[in-house]
DNA sequence: TTGACAAAGATTGTTAACAATACCTCAATC
DNA sequence: GATTGAGGTATTGTTAACAATCTTTGTCAA
């Protein structure tokens, strides 16, 4: 019997709402939709998701606290324009993080993870085929929650997904080459390592693979781009 | 020239006050003066912190987000009580994490870095020999946050203190011996390891260590305790 | 034309009152 | 005695009005 079959308690109870207006900006961010220093104003959001101001603000403040927006006192909510120095930061977490996640899945991976893992690949891959731009960068983001879903542990995947949602800003902000999102079929070599249980490739992989995505930052540009912030959040 | 010299724009404002109250109960709950399950009223809040309604919300809610505390709809805010799953989740994602932050820092440290590790050794030896049963428990918890800020790395930092705050939490739920949160001089034995640059050797003690700690838990007991919550909070 | 200054408008921050829900007490019934 | 239900109390959730701050606009002078 497996412990998730026993579902007594429902233990976090935020309202729906809130944390829908926290997925849909996550989600525009990751598939840089909604570029750095795009305004989020009060106003907007709550005709844009038809809530009141209130649960605005709280989603503002969760986004804030996880960096992805910057709360600034009575200038209001901006998508964060992280600086290089921030860049690095989140770069080096995840370079320890992420080696960590696959080490660990090489030692021990469930098949349902290695099923969900090539099933993205495949996503990926058809993505790229049909050259559509926004799926690829949001599955190339993707592949690293699925990652580290692979360990059915949540409160690691809401790091992760994090780290990858401000890797998008930082992405968007910094990328210099088209191809400097998530290249080639590194996603698919890091899959092969784990699934062959070789930790040491695997972790080698990732490692290249964050790097690789690193070199191909220019960190000293800095770009300013403006949105139509409702248009963009209602069609998602 | 260091990056850090250059404070030029102050991003994050959210206000003093805010940080204060999540400051304060996350001291609190690293030093088990607040144990799970434990009601934190709003009024009560307000009171304690002499602060409005809002704040106090604003500030439950970050810590709800950070599973600190437990938000209940109309039922209000309690200590977290983490299940043994949960439990389980912590300590994973503390070992892939932080076998990657001590490999990093055993690769490469700061001298700055070794001697703030060093300082706080010897700050846990002390309180150890007066049997300072608080302090004990906050600097040992407290050892894996300064690892982390041997990185300089705010985005990590603020990862490795929710995971150490909740092992708080897990500790003061599961724990059954007394010695079984952070034993012996573990913590030094890893500082050595990573001031020799021996990094294999530092994942190897951090992974016995987590490992120990969790050891020492018996993942079955739900413990149920109440506290005194204005006079914990106001005492910090 | 450019700059400084002031007023108007817009946006965010705060407060207080109200609504909704949960909790507690107590009585009535089985 | 235990259980159930109703009513009152306490707590949380929401809304709306108000206050404070910032931004923009327009005017005037250099």
């Amino acid at each position: 019997m497996r412990p998730s079959d026993k579902p007594s308690i429902k233990k976090i109870d935020i309202d729906a709402d809130e944390q829908m207006i926290v997925d849909r900006i996550y989600s525009a961010v990751m598939e840089q939709r909604l570029a750095p220093r795009t305004k989020l104003s009060e106003a907007a959001l709550c005709e844009t998701f038809g809530v009141g101001r209130m649960r605005v603000r709280r989603a503002l403040l969760l986004l804030g606290s996880q960096g992805i927006v910057d709360l600034q006192s009575n200038r209001g909510a901006y998508i964060s324009c992280p600086s290089p120095d921030e860049a690095r930061e989140v770069f080096d977490a995840r370079l320890m993080i992420e080696t960590g996640v696959v080490r660990k899945l090489a030692e021990n991976i469930s098949d349902h993870a290695i099923t969900q893992l090539r099933t993205h690949i495949d996503k990926e891959d058809a993505a790229r085929a049909q050259q559509e731009r926004t799926d690829i960068i949001r599955l190339s983001g993707e592949f690293h929650v699925v990652l580290a879903k692979g360990h059915q542990n949540a409160v690691l995947t809401r790091m992760i997904r994090e780290l990858v949602t401000r890797t998008s800003l930082i992405v968007g902000l910094f990328g210099s080459s088209r191809n400097s999102s998530c290249p080639d079929d590194e996603h698919r070599q890091i899959v092969e390592a784990i699934v062959a249980g070789d930790a040491e490739l695997a972790e080698q992989k990732v490692c290249h693979h964050l790097i690789h995505i690193q070199n191909g930052l220019d960190l000293e540009r800095d770009a300013v781009k403006e949105t139509d912030v409702a248009r963009i959040l209602k069609s998602s």
